[in-house]
DNA sequence: ATGTTC
């Protein structure tokens, strides 16, 4: 991106003044280098972003940004129905509360590293993954929707985990104002045999040990010490997610017209919150994070399975749930004022530093735990939601290294087979669906996640408290 | 991301 037009407010904060039909300026967190290496496409739609009616304070970039439909991923911003504010399918993705959850095992990597094989090979087979995958458990259109209003609740009241899980899932497992009635049969029908499923692309369930320490205060708060095994698991709402965006890009596509919002990017479209399009959309996109929830939930169960049978000596915890592909009702302070917004989070974490009352009684004091995670054999990282960040960005924070180069790019620069052997050499694990998405998703094909969370914690959005590194890794 | 371009 050319910097010169920006204007520096801060070491790792730009500014893109407004003009034009921008009703605020636009913001982005980096670092130099990420910014110089940012795609020029950011700009362009954050502009666009900070035009839409109702929207509050600034259109935001998270260090990770890079071009998506209609709002950039790594992107932030909040809107106030009171000030004819909208909601938009871009500004959550395809992939409805795409996440990250991590659980603690009370493990240390010399008792899992006998058994590594054989935990990632009875993960491989016991945890359905790929294009398509189907799962053991069959919902009924009733059960379907108990999960789309319940989420995690949901599969915890059905035995697929334990009651306490819920405390350390954003949300407590459930977003309310889910109505079953606003997602379409064709949508609810590819989700029937989804559930507790992986999926596939840039998905995936690794086994990971804590390499580094950062914070020792906030890790003590968080159970996590050296050498501490974890799992986390990325993965979302499916084929019921992407179905719920392609149906609602063309409810919003109308709704931009009827309600005179110029379509600046077909998928920019977008309806004002208190329109019933809008409510309908909310509604819908709230199933959607419930089954992205559940999804999580009946996986870390499946985990639970497979623990019990190869280390049995295993304790599973939750450690947190975030989800990085959302518009979520949430109270901020913005100049003084308590407002209640609609957040959208496309590819950004969110990052609530202490105080909040949405965290549990555990981490109420220190931050929640923002999970980042890296891509397939490089290292991710746990930080904290600082208040600082909580002020100046609606408490959000990056959420990944983003991709450096395009699928179609990585698939003709390496195979799938060199990339595991590679993997191998460095004695991580890799067990895959598809050979052709293992070379997709090549560590080369990303940025480099340690330059975006070193940026993300300069900036003051969230706070470094742990490098984890991969042991064995399960892939679509 | 996605029954990977209905």
């Amino acid at each position: 991106m050319e910097i010169k037009s920006l204007v520096q407010v801060g070491e790792y904060e730009w500014e893109i003044p407004r003009s034009g039909q921008m009703r605020v300026p636009a913001r982005i967190f980096a670092s130099r280098e990420l910014l110089e290496e940012m795609d020029e496409k950011v700009r362009e739609q954050l502009s666009n972003v900070a035009t839409l009616p109702g929207i509050v304070g600034a259109a935001l970039a998270m260090p990770d940004a890079h071009w998506g439909y209609g709002f950039p991923i790594g992107g932030v911003a909040a809107f106030d129905p009171a000030e004819g504010g909208i909601i938009s399918v871009g500004g959550v993705g395809y992939d409805i509360s795409c996440g990250v959850r991590t659980l603690l095992t009370g493990l240390k990597k010399e008792q899992i590293e006998p058994v590594l094989e054989t935990l990632i090979e009875a993960l491989f087979v016991t945890i359905p993954a790929g294009v398509g995958s189907e799962g053991k458990i069959k919902l009924s259109p009733t059960q379907l929707d108990e999960v789309l209003v319940g989420g995690a609740r949901w599969a915890v009241e059905k035995g697929y985990g334990l009651p306490e899980d819920l405390d350390y899932i954003e949300e407590n497992g459930s977003l309310p104002g889910a109505d079953p009635a606003c997602v379409s049969m064709e949508a609810k029908k590819r989700q029937y045999r989804q559930i507790g499923t992986l999926g596939s692309g840039n998905h995936y369930l690794e086994v990971q040990y804590v390499a580094q320490i950062y914070d020792h205060q906030v890790a003590r708060a968080f159970g996590l010490a050296e050498d501490d095994v974890i799992i986390s698991i990325h993965c979302g709402s499916r084929a019921l997610g992407h179905q719920i965006a392609t149906d609602y890009l063309r409810v919003l596509s109308g709704a931009s017209r009827k309600y005179g919002i110029p379509i600046r990017e077909k998928e920019l479209v977008c309806a004002p919150i208190d329109s019933p399009e809008g409510q309908r959309y909310y509604k819908a996109m709230a199933c959607g994070v419930n089954c992205a929830l559940a999804n999580r939930q009946v996986i870390s169960h499946l985990v639970r399975e497979v623990f019990a049978e190869v280390v049995p000596e295993a304790n599973i915890r939750v450690l947190y749930d975030v989800s990085h592909n959302t518009c979520k009702i949430e109270e901020h302070e913005v100049a003084g004022r308590r407002r209640r917004l609609y957040v959208h989070r496309k590819g950004s974490t969110r990052a609530f530093g202490p105080g909040r009352p949405e965290l549990p009684q555990a981490y109420r004091k220190v931050g929640q735990p923002v999970i980042i995670g890296g891509t397939m054999g490089t290292c991710s990282y746990i930080l904290v939601g600082t208040t600082e960040g909580t002020t100046k960005a609606f408490g959000s924070a990056c959420h990944g290294a983003g991709r450096a180069m395009s699928r179609h790019a990585a698939k003709k620069r390496w195979r799938g087979s060199d990339v595991i052997q590679h993997l191998a050499r460095q004695g991580i694990v890799v067990r895959a669906k598809s050979m052709r998405g293992v070379a997709e998703e090549a560590p080369l094909a990303y940025k480099d996640v340690s330059k975006v969370v070193e940026a993300t914690h300069l900036a003051g959005l969230a706070k470094k408290v742990a490098m984890v590194k991969p042991l064995g890794v399960i892939k679509g």
